[in-house]
DNA sequence: TCCAATTCTGAAATTATTCTCATTTTTGAC
DNA sequence: GTCAAAAATGAGAATAATTTCAGAATTGGA
């Protein structure tokens, strides 16, 4: 095995000890397995089989599945919020920033679409990863309340929406065609109540400066 | 056990030969376990267990879970679309129509939580589930958009979306409080194109005569 | 009430998964 | 290169869940 594409925890403990090599890939390997198998259906052989270790391997870094998914999730979260964040830093506007995030998150998706899978797994499972995963995007839905752009109260409801629509897209097309992407962009920008022309316009602008970078 | 608060399916057999009261006990159970314990997570003995009946009587009904989810999920679709639309069988306006079967689903969840987790749970496993919660909705819809009160193109992802927004609704606030239910109702009007005053409007007039019926 | 047909039972066989640990192999500092 | 410490191994014990089926119990029509 161990055929995994992305190579996201083993490129970051390159040159490390053999004690966290061995994590990364196991972490590496829970990430495709629960996404092709989802978190209850994967066993942990499935995992330590995908690794290319034993069995009893598992044992030396977790105690259960629950500590790999939390470890994987949380990882997953802080990876791809840091970056998305990093290429937003000069970005102000809130519906630009909104828009552009979920089109970068939903890129990332079409790339690697395990990440986002596992990452929204944990994101219901641990709160942990529910906090990590929601902080950002709260301050942007503020940021552009206090903007005067959306027209809608921020509660843990709302961004609970919000999160819903990014993972139904992942959901009915795996592919994540440009054309869910936009869909996806746009309805996110109506649910924080702005008008469905306004949401197009938004997401055009965020789109064009996105084929640019 | 045999501690449902509900009696879906034992009321429908109510009368019925032993064979059907039986099952109706079986199908019973597993909307209180799967519910509970998701269906991932559920074993056949807690469903058996459950129902009061000996483990081996499960396979005189069913070959696995994969078939007992499907009856379940079903029944519960029929059940609830069904009870829903006769209730709506005068209302016109699309908005309201959308809004007053938003409000009502979520009502039955108020007082039956399990019905819709199990539903939802279905929708998300088995196709004719799935099929059979979208139909009603989507027709509704696409009278929106011929009212030209929705402004959005009624697709697969956006009946998914709205479909997601109920999910989050029972998720995030399993008691299912009056502003639970309102502000999910508003957020269904945002995402198929009306202006948040407007979605507003329309859930305060439909959500008044929800209290006087 | 009677009794053949139907349904239910639950112990035990089967299959699946987890978890341990004595032993072997590998690592990397010197 | 050496070698003590670290890590990995995998067979098998322990646990868990599914599935079967011969016999017991129940049903409901006559």
């Amino acid at each position: 095995m161990n055929s995994s594409a992305h190579q996201l925890f083993r490129q970051q403990t390159i040159g490390k000890k053999k004690r966290e090599r061995t994590r990364g890939a196991l972490l590496d390997s829970a990430i495709s397995v629960f996404a092709n198998k989802g978190y209850e259906g994967t066993r942990i052989s499935d995992i330590t089989a995908h690794a290319d270790v034993a069995n009893g391997t598992f044992y030396n870094y977790y105690q259960d599945k629950d500590q790999l998914l939390h470890d994987v999730a949380l990882g997953l979260a802080v990876e791809i919020t840091s970056r998305i964040n990093e290429e937003m830093s000069d970005v102000t506007h809130a519906p630009t920033r909104v828009a552009l995030a979920t089109a970068k998150l939903l890129r990332t998706s079409r790339k690697e679409p395990e990440w986002l899978d596992v990452l929204l797994q944990g994101a219901f499972i641990v709160p942990e990863v529910q906090s990590a995963t929601i902080q950002y995007l709260r301050q942007d839905l503020e940021m552009g309340v206090d903007q005067g752009e959306f027209n809608v109260d921020i509660d843990l409801l709302l961004v609970n929406q919000f999160i819903s629509l990014i993972r139904v897209a992942a959901l009915v097309d795996p592919t994540m065609s440009d054309e869910t992407i936009e869909n996806t962009c746009e309805a996110v920008l109506r649910l924080v109540g702005m008008s469905t022309a306004n949401a197009k316009t938004q997401v055009t602008a965020a789109c064009e400066s996105l084929l640019e970078a």
